[in-house]
DNA sequence: TTGTAAGCGTTATCAT
DNA sequence: ATGATAACGCTTACAA
């Protein structure tokens, strides 16, 4: 059984001190040029590699970060873990990522299993099904670092990292009147999440500028209960049954504007001829495929790199950090050319 | 900073010594009840959390397992990984993601980060630069617990989990045959993965079988080298240019075929009137809007649970192994019917 | 410049 | 049934 080479192995052969290798390997104390020399090479030679584990127990920090996303199944959340590790493993930090699958007690338990297994810190997109946030501010108060990003908690006194959701949507939805709708529904996520209600502002913000009432029925959310298509199907179909039709659909995420095409499609219904389409995706396929989709991107891989920075300062930092900054960024409003619409790709 | 409960604080209130509530706490030798009682609700009430670093350099274990993909953002591995996660957690082991973004360079970094952070075994799919093997057999030979999926290594005698590849390729290529095609393009991976060359035994094997000629220059490899979208679109246009200009095409992964569906859309091309189409993908939304998609599904999320238990198994096992396995799953050819097609969806 | 020894939080092996 | 002690691999005052 794997029986790797210590410190204890390298002053035996070399008739040193365990105390003068680790001096000579880790170079923080005067040695003399020769003993390093040595020590250096023997090690090299006979592939010694540090314990990080002891080393952890002992410096007490482990160079590791943790990640809680719902999902990486998730153009969104796989582009910011890009980002995430980008940053991370050019400053020597291990990231290891846990999913949440939107169940609040499956956040708890990956939140308490890495605070545990000490992670120096933690980043954190809340799920849908989380308002209790007990797990977080216990943590928070022992004063383990922790930067939320996208969902983040209102309740909670950190770094936070967003991408402008309430400009996004206002930008969507602007461009949908612009282009003559005037019906315009809002197919959302979980009340719970903070994206929701940016979005959802956003969303009336615009339609307030150009004095077209917000009608209540409109407005869908899909808590990700169940299996997410058949939500979005739901909604999709009720807003359809409405007496006054919508003749926009203003989407909050990813998966949902997925799911809204592909049931539009099933009904046979024309987008933008029948009904216009404006949506938050990070999907390129969706987009690929989709033409006459109005899209606002969202920032990911930036998100996920300004996130690890700011945790690494935090984590890093000697002295108690008392001013904690939220940081906004801008998304992108991707407009395709209506020329391309009505395209027939069988 | 964050200073947790140790075992020793618990000793000191409760006037015991530090073994005796480690017995208690773990309820491994005999113990008075009442200490015992005494101990967990004092442990419970003030929150107590054992440090795993310790228990981890005491048991010489870390009860956490290290995964190597390509990359998250892919649905084939976004489902493994939950298959994976799936097993791991049920069985009180934590999962740390690495991806190699397809660079030798990052898995042989990635795997060495693993193992001397001391996870107990590695789940690989090797990434599609991989030829040299010396990073993992110095590490199985040592005798750390790996197994392979998807990505496999021949010459490594290890336990292996992959989908039947030789027979999704037979089945789709099959498939092609039966509708009418004849001139059959292969669009697949780097020729240094294990899936390719199963993949394309399939292909060729379909082909013999109905005897249809292989033709060489309807081979083409993509070996993510660049942008992929760039490359499958070389690839496609170099085959439309053909003088004998293929009717089909067998794609032997998802984003080859999302790539290829968007080039040929791109072009006017219609699927499956002009050029029919089927390939290997676990992309529901490429599906969702390719009515006229031929699909091999593979049993992404099994795959990644019957990895996990083996390599648990591995990891638990007191004795050496010699016995290694190598399991194949069957995939699954979704036929979509043909009255689908040629719907307009904008 | 180098060695000795204590300590990080646990668990296991002795005694008692 | 419980306590003292050593050990896991490493770092670091302190002594020499």
């Amino acid at each position: 059984m794997y029986q790797p080479i210590t410190i204890k192995d390298i002053a035996k052969a070399l008739g040193l001190s365990t105390s003068t290798v680790s001096r000579a390997l880790t170079d923080r104390y005067e040695i003399s040029v020769e003993t390093k020399k040595l020590v250096l090479e023997y090690a090299e030679k006979i592939g010694y590699q540090p314990n990080p584990i002891a080393q952890s127990l002992k410096e007490r920090r482990s160079h590791s970060i943790g990640v809680v996303v719902c999902e990486v199944a998730n153009n969104y959340f796989s582009q910011a873990i890009n980002g995430i590790e980008s940053i991370a493993y050019s400053r020597g930090y291990h990231v290891i990522i846990t999913q949440t699958h939107e169940s609040f007690d499956r956040e708890v338990v990956n939140v308490q299993h890495m605070a545990s297994r000490g992670v120096d810190g933690l980043l954190i997109s809340l799920s849908s099904e989380t308002n209790d946030l007990n797990h977080l501010t216990t943590l928070h108060e022992k004063g383990l670092p922790m930067v939320f990003f996208d969902r983040v908690a209102n309740d909670i006194e950190t770094h936070k990292v967003i991408a402008d959701n309430y400009r996004g949507a206002f930008d969507a939805t602007e461009h949908l009147i612009k282009t003559g709708s005037r019906r315009i529904a809002h197919l959302t996520n979980s009340p719970n999440l903070s994206i929701t209600a940016e979005r959802l502002d956003g969303f009336k913000a615009a339609l307030a500028k150009y004095d077209v009432p917000f009608n209540p029925d409109y407005l869908k959310h899909c808590d990700h209960g169940g299996m997410i298509q058949d939500e979005v199907e739901i909604a999709v179909n009720q807003l359809l049954a409405l007496s006054d039709r919508p003749d926009a659909i203003f989407i909050a995420s990813d998966r949902l504007s997925t799911g809204c095409l592909y049931t539009l499609k099933k009904h046979g219904i024309k987008v933008p001829a029948d009904i216009a389409i404006a949506g938050f995706t990070n999907s390129d396929v969706a987009e690929l495929f989709n033409p006459a989709l109005t899209t606002v991107r969202q920032p990911a891989f930036k998100i996920g790199q300004i996130a690890t920075e700011m945790l690494i300062q935090l984590i890093e930092s000697k002295y108690p950090v008392t001013e904690f900054e939220t940081r906004k960024l801008d998304t992108e409003l991707i407009i395709r050319e209506s020329s391309e619409h009505h395209v027939t790709i069988t």
